[in-house]
DNA sequence: TGATTGACCAACT
DNA sequence: CAGTTGGCCAATC
């Protein structure tokens, strides 16, 4: 088992343990990694995710607002808005609704 | 090789 | 209350 080898691997194992029907931000998953502050990597990683051979479910990742920031890094602005709907996440102006009630957060779901 | 930027967050002014 | 700054790491210019 061979170390980290990038940043992007470790973002890439959590967000795909996130369930359906399940959020979490940018900034959660950084601080999982002892990374807090980088949460600006996350967004990188899940720029870089769509070149990953794993599908990432990067549409469960949405920043602390609960905002849809990165929806227009889907091929399309609707995009991330349809596949949350898709998993009974409901979206209302580019926004989570009950974002508390759908956020999952790693360091107490995955109890390392 | 140095400077800039990037799907963020929190604190400070 | 809103705009700015600092912080973190990696990739691009």
């Amino acid at each position: 088992m061979p170390l980290k080898e990038s940043f992007f691997d470790d973002v890439f194992e959590i967000v795909l343990k996130i369930p359906y029907g399940r959020v979490t931000s940018y900034g959660a998953i950084a601080e999982y990694l002892g990374l807090r502050g980088s949460a600006r990597m996350v967004g990188w990683a899940m720029n870089a995710s769509h070149t990953s051979n794993r599908n990432i479910p990067a549409h469960r990742v949405v920043n602390r607002n609960g905002l849809l920031t990165g929806k227009h890094h889907f091929g399309g602005p609707n995009v991330m808005q349809q596949l949350l709907e898709s998993e009974k996440i409901k979206v209302k102006n580019d926004q989570v609704v009950k974002f508390e009630k759908h956020f999952w957060d790693p360091a107490k779901e995955i109890a390392k």
